[in-house]
DNA sequence: GTTTAGTGCAACTACTTGGTTGCACTAACA
DNA sequence: TGTTAGTGCAACCAAGTAGTTGCACTAAAC
């Protein structure tokens, strides 16, 4: 499984060191994985649809299996997805509670600035 | 499992440019905005010591101010921030509004979630 | 006026991403 | 048994991203 926590390696070249590496990377793959049309229609579409294989995604897009079983991967790199196999098949099934961390973040900065923000907050805690 | 078909097809990628327009654009860059942790770390700044410049901004951290320049750029693009000019400087802030858009899909596409688990729950008990 | 601080633009490099193809491996089934 | 459907892995490529440097331009300060 190799794990690969090492942080993103941010390559800062010159002005580099010393700063607060930051690196918070839970939310780096989390919002990354969301940026993608793609990714979020396959969320979608297991959540929906139930969880099923990347063969049977594929056979709904244009993109190949390889395709699709790269964005799963991202997706659950950034704990949004869980697989298990069955026999000779591998089903991804939605795993959201990782969603939570992102509103969450989106709630702590922007919820004190913005009333529209903070009533959505009361709303949902 | 053939898969494809593949034509002529000069490797030229077909890329399929159908679907993925959609909408969807708007909440590829809001999430690929908050994807990057400086960007964050940007909007957070800005958002709790009030508006700035990029050069102010450079200043307290490892980046040049064309790099803090290129993340604010992707962050209005997002509409995340806006920018005013005043004699020589140019200052940005923070219009969280479109959060409400990433929260809104986190939430619809959760919501889709809860409802399986609730009928998952009416079904079992 | 001259100088200087802040910005804007362009070129360049290195790494990442999203996609492909090809082939090997394995479980299921005739 | 042999065949096949489903998966896994690796190489490859184009385009995008994150950073840099260098220099020109403009508003403020002297």
């Amino acid at each position: 499984m190799t794990q690969r926590v090492t942080q993103p390696s941010r390559r800062v070249a010159r002005k580099a060191s010393s700063g607060t590496a930051k690196t918070s990377g839970a939310l780096d793959t989390l919002f990354g994985a969301l940026a993608d049309p793609t990714r979020r229609m396959l969320v979608e579409r297991l959540l929906t649809k139930g969880p099923t294989t990347a063969t049977v995604l594929a056979e709904t897009t244009p993109l190949t299996r390889q395709a699709i079983l790269k964005h799963l991967q991202v997706l659950e790199a950034a704990g949004l997805l869980a697989h298990e196999r069955a026999g000779r098949e591998v089903r991804y099934r939605v795993t959201p509670q990782p969603l939570a961390s992102a509103v969450g973040w989106i709630l702590d900065t922007a919820g004190q600035w913005d009333d529209r923000i903070d009533r959505l907050r009361r709303l949902t805690t």
